[in-house]
DNA sequence: TGTACATCAGTGAACGCGCGTTCACTGATGTAC
DNA sequence: TGTACATCAGTGAACGCGCGTTCACTGATGTAC
């Protein structure tokens, strides 16, 4: 933020480039900004950027690749929570997905968006992610999956599916989006729906 | 497309530029042109476009608006193939929004990206296309809802979530993501999973 | 049917601006001796 | 501890480009009489 830094060297413009970018994507949303902002908003010259990321791109991976740790991180930590009852621990997955979605949106339209390059460590973080989802489903399956029951895989798929079209239409979506619910509620209603038809409850 | 009319006037340059962002978009995805590229689409001089269009976000909301009057469409189409059979109707609307999100990309994108502003007309229009959906909750759950099952409305946004989900994640999004089975039969499986729990069976 | 005229869609030249990128440079930092 | 030097992050001026927008204009179209 500070534009005059009082030294040649910035000493962490990196990360500052980062956290611009991210303010940035936050009032103007994705794409709402030019390359050369973030060297403006970092106070440094406009060339300075270039040691660090050699376009838009590579900061939206970045941000992207954190974004998926993070992510990851919160997933773990809900589902960590409740890892006792692991048909609950699914379903904290879900909110976790929701409470990310409201509180990280520029991380968030960042990992979802267009504009992503298809580097191998973001890819590699967002498997990350995927995985915590996955292996919470594997746990609320539990064991020994009925036949004619869908695979703990497909389960997490579904879940992911579902808390992802709940943030994208109504947490992240267009503001006029109105629900006669909170999303969260909207994404409990349906997990319990579901999870009921496995015959696992919370 | 072509640049030589033999004309002074263009005769339908509202549609040709509507045309032109959608072949655009579907080439570069949304934002990835410029409102000058528009005009040299159309082949047509840069000035020309401000007879019809403000600006891009103006083009913006008049593609979303058009693409929720065809997906209202589509939707309304698989619904009524399926009337004798209200739960397939159902299953049918989600398979249809899938479709939509594959073959429409450019329409997809748009109708559900950022840039778009709050306009009346085309929130109608996506009111429009979300009731189709409603509607056919509505006969698939029946006249009376069981105590302890969700309403109607509820189902409505479950089924519409979920089908946003998937589309969002695996048919319109980053094409890294791989899914072991077709987005379609990820929906269905979902789909019966949760209309079972509700007593409904196609 | 023909003519005069109003309308308005499209022209093309022009503009100022800010973007992305480059360049030779400068000065802070760390390390070898 | 001090000095010389290599490294490299950041400078600031400069560039060409294309964008968005404006302007007075032109010519096609439709309509009134």
């Amino acid at each position: 933020m500070s534009t005059d830094r009082g030294t040649y060297h910035h000493g962490n413009l990196r990360e500052a480039i980062i956290e611009a970018a991210l303010r940035l994507i936050g009032e103007r949303g994705p794409s709402g900004f030019a390359f050369a902002d973030l060297a403006r908003a970092a106070g440094v010259s406009p060339a300075a950027p270039y040691r660090h990321f050699r376009d838009r791109t590579a900061v939206n991976a970045e941000i992207a690749r954190r974004g998926f740790e993070k992510f990851a991180a919160e997933l773990e930590a809900a589902a960590t929570a409740q890892r006792a009852r692991p048909v609950a621990a699914l379903e904290a997955c879900g909110r976790a997905y929701l409470t990310f979605a409201r509180r990280e949106p520029a991380f968030y339209a960042v990992m979802f968006g267009p504009d992503l390059p298809d580097d191998p460590d973001l890819r590699r973080a967002a498997d990350g992610a995927f995985a915590v989802l996955r292996r919470a489903a594997e746990s609320a399956c539990g064991p020994r999956v009925a036949p004619g029951r869908p695979p703990p895989l497909m389960v997490a798929l579904h879940v992911w599916a579902l808390a992802h079209g709940i943030a994208a239409l109504f947490v992240a979506g267009a503001a006029h989006r109105r629900l006669p619910m909170s999303p969260e509620d909207l994404l409990e209603a349906g997990m319990l729906v579901y999870l009921q038809s496995l015959g696992l409850t919370a």
